[in-house]
RNA sequence: GGCGAGGUAGCUCAGCUGGUUAGAGCGAUGGUCUCAUAAUCCAUAGGUCGGGGGUUCGAGUCCCCCCUUCGCCA
């Protein structure tokens, strides 16, 4: 049997924040797990390339949509590698030629089934930006209530749904201009025609959670309707074989990367054998697209379905929505500024189960599954015996406690089929249980106390709660895959996986010193996360570092002005900063630590006109406050770059 | 608005097809050990199971209405 699993695909529209990793997350321990159980299983993901949004923000960022996605493919890359996910052949994207020649194969497969059909569409179009608009570009009036500036799908002051064409005064978000209606030929697919294949398919016992089939009724009692799958030039994304302007709709290709991912990375098979086990992760969100659609032009196009999709609920932050302006719209890079990635994939674990409600985030609950469980009980076995059996027993263990060692085994062997059903909360559970068992265990015995003990007993009651401890970890592999590769290292006990995790330990081999496998969260570094809310406007294309392409949007960011010296001094305790003062003409004064001492004379900058990064963000300095940076060239001898011929004040571009 | 899923102790959650005095962990309080990242271990307190009505010998568990949160409405 082999695996096929998938998280979605992230749209390319900003930086990954915690919801991604929410499905990330579990996604790779279930991977990790299958493979611990030592099962074959091909992973991948990539980015959803696609659509009107990434074609639009690329224009803005001044840069071709192949870049702009490619760039934020790396970027992508990059940020899940933090978290411990890697996935089989990198992390992809579904603007590729493999993707290209798999969307059009299933479409020509589609079209020869008689399921695609040619229907004329009216729809608004910006006579100005010469394109249609999706309903998110319009905004106009609520024609239920009357409320201003309302997307053209749904009003958020009502919440009535209308039609974009229902909108009172229309404009075009791109332009500013009032739409026009205009007719166009689109390509819809027939789903209705797979309606008693999709019914049987749904009702499939693990294919869909029961939460999710009853949703589904209603869909089928309404009857599956057409789906528009073709979008006019403008667009960025495939064009449809035959067509000059017409393309693919970026929801018809995205899932087809799930099957140019595999083939890029050997895996094209696994689509056409019929005993393969196709897992998508998904978030309820996108449920329609991934339990109608998707398996409709598989059926249509003759490959293998899925054997589940595996969905889980939206992702809250201390009770409630993800908000950029609550602060709580967190970035995920920004999460591993401030706390240990794995401790994020361990509160996940808490909380996830085979279930679709929302999993809540909630700060305090957060560092207190971690510090009171992860780090005072499970790690606490291993860092309250190590040290003792050092110093008595010349860190060898010996043999363990068979009463206690069956008792955990019986725990330990229900953790492998919980992680198969993906209820990594029963797991979790079971494993403080055993660390619980542990402890009480030391407790009552106290091997620390000679009074109580023979030194054989003391050896033999240390190494018991060590291997508990193993144990605790090893079952904790998934979820903690560097914790538990400190763990194997310590304790000297090879790849942990589930046939070998209750073995002894080698009672020959030296443990090596205790070194601490995790910290305990501090409650105030999490506040940070939401004290120091993410940017609004994260900056596309940038993240590449110097060298990297900047969009001018990210340019314009940048606010340089001409300021003119007006004292320069240096700082008593530093031999690199100098302590400028600055006039800024409409902005004002402003004090400035330069870090240009070596190389500059204070006095040489009394008076000149230099250019000031005027809106870095304030930074707190040992000697004070430094409101902006002096700009200078030059790598090792650096010299301060004059704007002469400025007033203070003026603006640099 | 329609549909679906939730609303159980301060926090996060278990409670299978209705059945004895509603459970767990964390947190809190008191005590304890001192090997360990002031960790462990023991004990105690904490709930009109969102609100109201109904079915039943008996409902957190079934039915109806309402309030509230989340998702979807292609």
């Amino acid at each position: 049997m082999k695996y096929l699993v998938t998280p979605a695909l992230p749209y390319v529209n900003g930086p990954l924040h915690l919801g991604h990793l929410l499905e990330n997350i579990q996604a790779n321990i279930f991977v990790r797990a299958l493979r611990m159980a030592g099962e074959e299983v091909l992973y991948v993901c990539g980015a959803d390339s696609h659509g009107t949004p990434i074609e639009i923000s690329a224009a803005q960022a001044g840069v071709a949509p192949a870049d702009y996605v490619q760039s934020w493919q790396g970027v992508y890359q990059k940020c899940f590698a933090r978290f411990g996910i890697e996935f089989d052949n990198g992390f992809g994207s579904t603007h590729t030629d493999l993707n290209k020649k798999h969307a059009e194969l299933i479409f020509e497969r589609l079209k020869k089934a008689g399921d695609i059909t040619v229907k004329e569409v009216d729809q608004l179009f910006d006579p100005k930006a010469g394109r249609f608009l999706p309903d998110r570009l319009i905004r106009g009036e609520c024609p239920k209530c009357g409320a201003q500036d309302q997307y053209g799908d749904s009003c958020e002051k009502c919440g009535s749904t209308y039609r974009p064409t229902e909108l009172k005064n229309p404009k075009s978000t791109l332009s500013g201009e009032t739409p026009v209606l205009k007719s166009s030929k689109h390509y819809f697919f027939e789903l209705s025609h797979y309606t008693d294949k999709l019914k049987a398919w749904v009702k499939k016992p693990g294919v869909l959670q029961p939460e999710i089939q009853n949703s589904l009724k209603l869909w089928f009692e309404d009857g599956l309707k057409d789906w528009d799958i073709s979008r006019d030039a403008p667009y960025f994304g495939f064009l449809i074989p035959g067509e000059k302007d017409k393309y693919f709709y970026v929801w018809l290709d995205a899932p087809v990367g799930y099957i140019s991912l595999s083939e890029a990375a050997g895996g094209l098979d696994l689509w056409s054998q019929p005993d393969t086990q196709i897992i998508h992760f998904i978030g309820k969100d996108i449920t329609y697209f991934h339990a109608l659609f998707w398996p409709a032009m598989l059926m249509g196009a003759g490959y293998t379905l899925p054997a589940q999709i595996a969905i889980h609920g939206m992702l809250t932050i201390n009770g409630e929505k993800m908000s950029k302006s609550r602060g709580t719209f967190i970035l995920a890079d920004k999460f591993t500024e401030c706390v240990n990635p794995e401790a994020l994939r361990y509160y996940f674990a808490c909380k996830l189960s085979n279930g679709i409600e929302d999993i809540d985030l909630s700060f305090e609950d957060f560092v207190g599954r971690v510090n009171a469980d992860l780090v005072n009980k499970i790690v606490n076995l291993i860092s309250r015996t190590v040290p003792l059996l050092h110093k008595n027993y010349a860190g060898k263990p010996t043999q363990i406690a068979p009463d206690l060692a069956a008792e955990i085994a019986v725990l330990a062997r229900q953790v492998e089929p919980n992680y198969r059903t993906r209820d990594t909360q029963q797991v979790v559970k079971d494993v403080v249980l055993i660390a619980d068992l542990a402890n009480k265990y030391l407790q009552d015995l106290s091997p620390w106390d000679a009074k109580k003990n023979t030194p054989e007993q003391a050896h033999e009651q240390l190494s018991t709660a060590l291997w508990a401890g193993k144990v605790c970890i090893g079952l904790l592999k998934p979820i903690l895959p560097e914790v538990a590769l400190q763990t194997e290292k310590m304790l000297h006990v090879g790849e942990l996986n589930f046939k070998n995790i209750l073995d002894p330990l080698d009672a020959n081999r030296q443990l090596e010193a205790y070194s601490r496998l995790f910290e305990r969260i501090d409650m105030k570094k999490i506040e940070d996360l939401t004290l120091n809310p993410s940017p609004q406007t994260p900056s596309p294309v940038a993240g590449e570092g110097a060298g990297g392409e900047v969009s001018i949007n990210d340019f314009m960011k940048i606010d340089l002005r001409a300021a003119q010296v007006l004292d320069a001094k240096t700082v008593e305790g530093s031999d690199k900063l100098i302590s400028v003062n600055l006039d800024v003409g409409p902005l004002g004064k402003r004090h400035v630590f330069s870090g240009l001492r070596p190389h500059v004379k204070p006095e040489e900058l009394v008076g000149k006109m230099v250019v000031l990064v005027a809106n870095l963000a304030p930074r707190k300095m040992k000697f004070g406050v430094s409101e902006g940076m002096i700009c200078a060239a030059g790598e090792s001898v650096p010299h301060v770059i004059l704007a002469e011929g400025s007033q203070p004040g003026e603006r640099i571009h």
